[in-house]
DNA sequence: AGAATTCAATTGTTCAACACTTGACATTGT
DNA sequence: ACAATGTCAAGTGTTGAACAATTGAATTCT
């Protein structure tokens, strides 16, 4: 057992990753409504700590509260995703714009990333290769150099990639936006700033239709099963 | 008692409502440790409600939290308050820049946070000053019509807040803002945004200025007197 | 059927206890 | 003197059990 790392975080911090990680890669699939005994019996935890791992949780957008009602995981609305990209539109492009050269420690981050994408869609591995990209996407926003910016942005990544993996299955074209990246990637190390953002601002308009439209879709049918239902 | 509104939240939430108002108006200073069983006491709550409120605030940024060392209502450094501005600059110049003529909905909030700001410079109430000159600025970001930018937003102005009444005493000139932010408001009004845009970024610029200014001396002044102690 | 009423399940909150960490103080050995 | 070590109290982290409050659904009544 590692001590030095583990036992640097308390319990509820420990709870809250885990809870992170399954929703974030979609074993918690949004809606999913989170029981406090039941789910702090199975982590071996008391309820108080559970309750605390939800509070952050619920305070990073990824669960939502109602008040006697318990806690669900957060679901997007196609509003939700106009927003997210709004702000992906509003942050990343003048990221790529204020991308100086002496700031070169990013760049090798973001040909990680790429690879580990890569290779993701390699080993058809869909979650892996959405964590990847949107790795990718977050390492722009360290050209702001702001560290409240960096972290707002993760979670708001965070909250779109809950959107993502609820899409995961029958996804079009896995691997067809390893060009895209590549390409960013080296019109960012040129310094070739202006055409990047060109070709980020295509991609993520690109990325946001394609994402409504499958929402939609899911949308449509999963209405058509409740009027099954009904 | 009004229970219409009182009982709709949890005793958690009103318990961080309570100590994030006496962090912002100064009342707990920054730097103060927060002790979990007389504060739970005093506000007849018990710890672990106390705990999940203190867990609100401190991924809210006003308290910070070390591991079995306790609360403490953090404490801007030069370095926040320049990042700070920096996502300001970034934030509200496009944001008046976005404005559109249709969305008329936030004048009329911003004309009311203009007449009471002008009301507590004549009061000579600066804590209350502060708060319309930032909800002012608040009111700006409104022009993305952007849900989470907006509450990222209100976080940020609040830890700037928390810098600024530190300073309130000795400020020099509470009032002479008043003119710069009347000129903003009627630029913004006659749909004049580019120079509103210019005006907005002096202010920025000018406001960075004086708070560094003034907390390099806070600083100098605490030193000097730690220095006098040994 | 529709409205009112019980009722069980679940969350919200409290309380008391204990384990663990920390920082300060006291002790020891040199 | 002084540095390393040991002790200790105070405070946080975590637990488990209890009770109050609320909700949604089942049940009863008209």
């Amino acid at each position: 057992m590692e001590r030095a790392q583990i036992h640097r975080v308390s319990v509820a911090d420990q709870v809250a990753s885990v809870l992170r990680q399954r929703i974030l890669t979609g074993e918690l699939r949004p809606g999913t409504p989170l029981q406090e005994v039941p789910l702090s019996a199975s982590l071996g935890v008391s309820r108080n700590t559970m309750r605390e791992a939800t509070r952050i949780l619920s305070l990073e957008g990824l669960l939502k509260r109602s008040i006697h009602r318990g806690v669900a995981v957060s679901q997007l609305s196609l509003k939700d995703v106009q927003e997210i990209y709004h702000l992906r539109r509003m942050l990343e492009i003048p990221a790529v714009l204020a991308a100086k050269a002496n700031q070169s420690d990013v760049l090798p981050e973001m040909q990680n990333a790429l690879e580990g994408y890569e290779r993701a869609v390699g080993d058809c591995d869909w979650g892996r290769a959405v964590s990847f990209d949107l790795q990718f996407h977050s390492l722009l926003i360290r050209f702001h150099r702001n560290r409240r910016l960096e972290s707002f942005y993760q979670r708001v990544i965070g909250e779109l990639r809950m959107g993502m993996v609820l899409v995961d299955r029958g996804h079009d074209d896995p691997g067809g936006l390893i060009p895209v990246h590549r390409k960013m990637y080296q019109l960012l190390a040129a310094g070739k700033l202006k055409p990047c953002a060109a070709v980020l601002a295509q991609h993520l308009d690109d990325s946001e239709s394609r994402l409504s439209r499958v929402m939609n879709g899911q949308m449509s049918q999963r209405n058509t099963q409740l009027e099954t239902l009904t």
